[in-house]
RNA sequence: GGGCCUGUAGCUCAGUCGGUAGAGCAGGCGGCUCUUAACCGCAAGGUCCAGGGUUCGAAUCCCUGCAGGCCCGCCA
């Protein structure tokens, strides 16, 4: 049977069959059943051929593949816990059911079994069964058992394929479950709050992106969804909170790639009377803790990489000092606006007129000096203009007191000494509103930190002097588990849309009863 | 935005010099009472991404489009 709608037809008909015989292809349930791998447990370091006669174990799962050898079958089943194979004879479940379950039975269905848990002769663990029925029978053909989904679309596309066909993609996303689950213990260990702040706002704040947009009907008004945490959470510092994070996903309406997702996961935290000392202490513990909750998910020397990697105290460097030393221009923040745009338009950056000092300074920045950070590094105390809500340090002037670590060149975590004087704040603010017209001043709006007046006005009521962090989840999980792709750190990614339907099936090759509208 | 690459069976991939389509897995039929990428035999399965062009003849060469991947630039 050639076709992807032949096989689903085919699989439809064994379905009817097995409903014909009298059991329901998708039953309400399976009572008792215990996980593959506390089978397989139970009989581990047995001798082969024996059994835990008298034992009755219900165990349930994917079916892998279907080894059939006359009078006897082996279905290796997966479940999240692991692999068993069932061990089908004619001798125990009788020339008929023998016979109906291998004709019912295809690769990806999921089923329920009865039976004696056994070591086979070659020594695999086993459940002898006694009896196997339909959980729920599959019409879609899993993909090809020894490679999975491998093309990258498709696996974004329809990750529940990618995640049944490929073991080690659920356990990495198990490992992201981990991460999470340790940041929260940590972070409330340590006294932190966790809040939730509103999706959408009436302006976009607290970081620099190209808002999504949507329309607020029972306000009648456009409004932003957040490209970051930062100005609601202050104002709960504002309100007498002290300790408080969230983790939510924030969204900036731009370009997917390796470590960039418009729609990501953040988590920033704010610490009053504390400042970006305090918070760097902190994220050595937290990095440190998140490291050492990744090691089950990781091989043993990479796990064991990881952990002496984010063993504390990290590497600092100043960032003037080494963004001096790497370009090999010593005074580099003095030079006037202009040669900086020049030499910044010299290392193929991205550059318009109305970009400022500090802009451009950053722009060297990260050609000279980011990415080259393959340990746990704080680069230390930026420039002012390249941070509106970040405290003026208190001895570099021209600076702020912020940081930010690297690993392995990626960006994980920016932090400051919040800026807490209403009136420098509403000034920093005006200072990054772009001319409002003229060349570059499309540009320049995008890279702008939108002002947002209530926020000034919650500052006007006192905000504790407090320490600030944010993170980018995904690539803490990234960095952690080692993946390559943000891709392999986030479950679902937006695809364009298909102008022939969805990969598999669509309108023209599909079936009747098929995929949606 | 720039460059390189890819699109062939449900899945993973071949396809030479331009001569009209191949394998493995999955599926069908048959065989096999300890396999584990099971094995053996038989038969079947194609919108070669789409459209146009060159040509006696195009999966193959050219153009356009669509979708995707990787690298660079840039935002976390």
């Amino acid at each position: 049977m050639p076709t992807g709608n032949a096989l689903t037809e085919e699989r439809r008909h064994k379905r009817e069959k097995w409903r014909e015989g009298g059991d329901e292809p998708y039953p309400h349930g399976f009572p008792g059943r215990v996980s593959l791998a506390s089978v397989r447990a139970e009989v581990a370091g047995r001798e082969p051929g024996s059994e835990l006669a008298g034992t009755l174990r219900r165990v349930a799962g994917r079916v892998l593949t279907i080894r059939q050898h006359g009078k006897t079958a082996f279905v290796p089943l997966r479940d999240q816990s692991g692999e068993l194979q069932l061990f089908l004879r004619v001798d125990d479940l009788g020339e008929a059911g023998y016979q109906r379950t291998l004709d019912t039975l295809d690769p990806g269905d999921l089923v329920g079994a009865e039976g004696v848990p056994v070591v086979t002769r070659r020594g695999e663990p086993s459940l002898r069964a006694c009896s196997v029925k339909l959980l729920a029978k599959a019409l879609r053909p899993p993909p090809e058992k020894w490679h999975g989904l491998v093309d990258t679309e498709a696996r974004l596309r329809q990750r529940y394929v990618d995640l049944l066909s490929s073991p080690e993609v659920l356990r990495s996303f198990e490992g992201r479950s981990a991460l999470l689950a340790e940041m929260r213990r940590l972070l409330s260990a340590e006294g932190f709050l966790e809040v939730e702040t509103p999706v959408l706002g009436r302006v976009a704040s607290g970081g620099l992106a190209h808002p999504f947009v949507t329309h607020y009907r029972f306000l009648e008004e456009d409004f932003r969804l957040r490209v970051a945490l930062e100005l609601p959470l202050k104002r709960l510092l504002v309100g007498g909170f002290e300790k408080v994070f969230e983790i939510g996903k924030v969204f900036r309406n731009e370009d997917l790639d390796a470590d960039h997702s418009p729609e990501f996961t953040m988590m920033e935290l704010y610490w009053a009377y504390a400042d970006y000392g305090d918070v760097r202490g902190l994220v050595e513990r937290l990095t440190q803790a998140l490291a050492r909750a990744a090691a089950p998910y990781l091989p043993k020397e990479e796990a064991e990489q990881r952990v002496r990697d984010f063993t504390p105290p990290y590497a600092t460097v100043d960032y003037v000092e080494r963004l001096e030393k790497e370009s090999g221009i010593s005074g580099i923040v003095e030079l006037p606006r202009e040669r900086l745009l020049e030499l910044a338009r010299g290392v193929g950056a991205k550059v318009y007129a109305s970009m400022s000092h500090g802009a451009a300074l950053d722009k060297l920045f990260g050609h000279y000096v980011e990415s080259r950070f393959e340990r746990p590094t704080f680069v230390l105390d930026y420039p002012l203009e390249t941070t509106p809500l970040a405290k003026r340090h208190r001895s570099k002037p021209g600076r702020v007191e912020r940081f930010e670590l690297f690993y392995r060149g990626i960006e994980l975590g920016n932090a400051y000494t919040e800026l807490n004087d209403p009136d420098d704040q509403e000034a920093r603010f005006r200072e990054q509103l772009p001319p409002p017209s003229g060349p570059g001043g499309a540009d320049a709006q995008e890279e702008t930190y939108a002002y947002d007046e209530d926020f000034v006005e919650a500052l006007r009521y006192g905000m504790p002097p407090a320490g600030g962090l944010g993170m980018g989840v995904d690539r803490l999980v990234m960095a952690m588990l080692g993946l390559s792709s943000i891709k392999d750190a986030i479950l679902f990614l937006p695809t364009r849309a298909r102008p022939t339907g969805p990969s598999i099936e669509g309108p023209g090759r599909g079936d009747a009863g098929g995929a949606g509208p």
